[in-house]
DNA sequence: CATAAACGAGACTAATTTAGTCCTAATTAA
DNA sequence: TTAATTAGGACTAAATTAGTCTCGTTTATG
């Protein structure tokens, strides 16, 4: 029950934009900076740009910054664009992955959970995570 | 961010042996009723066992049955007995596993989210599972 | 006490996912 | 024009997941 390392690095490469808000970034100072591997976070900023949480920009002085507020982002936004959504068990996606679904009694509960860490996960915004009070 | 199909498997078959209180259950059973593959639910079991959740008995007439009462039985205790320990994120568990632990903002977030999964997973027993009304 | 019916343990395997790398093409500021 | 930068796809290695199989041990029962 974790995170993947790639989703890990996200969160992390997100992190360093909303720590130098405006500028444009190079994958490059990221992978420094966070101690990620230069390859995959260029895939992984593929995601996020995809995803649009990070616009790109090609060429020279070209890179990466935010394309939206920090408070627009949050945990879940980021988890979701790496590794699809969040579901505890395969079932609590899709009913007709187990056979059993209308006899078994740990289904809704599944459910239950999954909307609870959600609901955590997207309370949680970068806003937030970066404010050095609290 | 999902548990194994092993877990669910586990889950299904502690279901199904809280579902037939007091019996002895050969693996078969609930292999059968749980629609498990058998050798890979043997292996499952002798993880419950070591867990002490299960008891097993061995020789003709054999079988599982659980070694405690349905309350005092979570659906925390059977991922743990499976999975390990709960962490969403690797960090989570060992500091040291992180180059940025200290001065990472996220790294409480995990912490916190973790203590809330475990608490929320702990809180459903078997007992509330099979429980018809609500 | 022989035997058949169970579980226990460990070695083994196949499939899938994770965690990357590498190369070529497209863009763009200067 | 060119050097710097991302985009995309093919590829690979390692780890984990999802099992199987064989052989050994235990035990109720005729
Ligand atoms: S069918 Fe969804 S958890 Fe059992
Ligand atoms: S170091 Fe723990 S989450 Fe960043």
């Amino acid at each position: 029950m974790q995170i993947t390392r790639e989703t890990d690095y996200a969160i992390r490469c997100v992190l360093y934009l909303v720590e130098n808000p405006g500028k444009v970034i190079m994958v490059d100072s990221i992978a420094q900076d966070k101690d990620i591997p230069k390859s995959f976070l260029s895939k992984i900023l593929q995601k996020l740009t995809r995803a649009d949480i990070v616009s790109s920009f090609r060429g020279m002085k070209g890179g990466f910054k935010l394309s939206k507020n920090p408070d627009q982002i949050s945990l879940l936004t980021v988890i979701e664009a790496i590794e699809g959504p969040v579901t505890i068990n395969r079932c609590a996606l899709d009913e007709n992955i187990c056979s059993l679904s209308n006899s078994c009694t740990v289904h809704p509960v599944w459910v239950a959970l999954r909307g609870k860490l959600e609901s955590w996960l997207s309370q949680h915004t970068f806003e937030g995570l970066t404010a050095k009070d609290k």
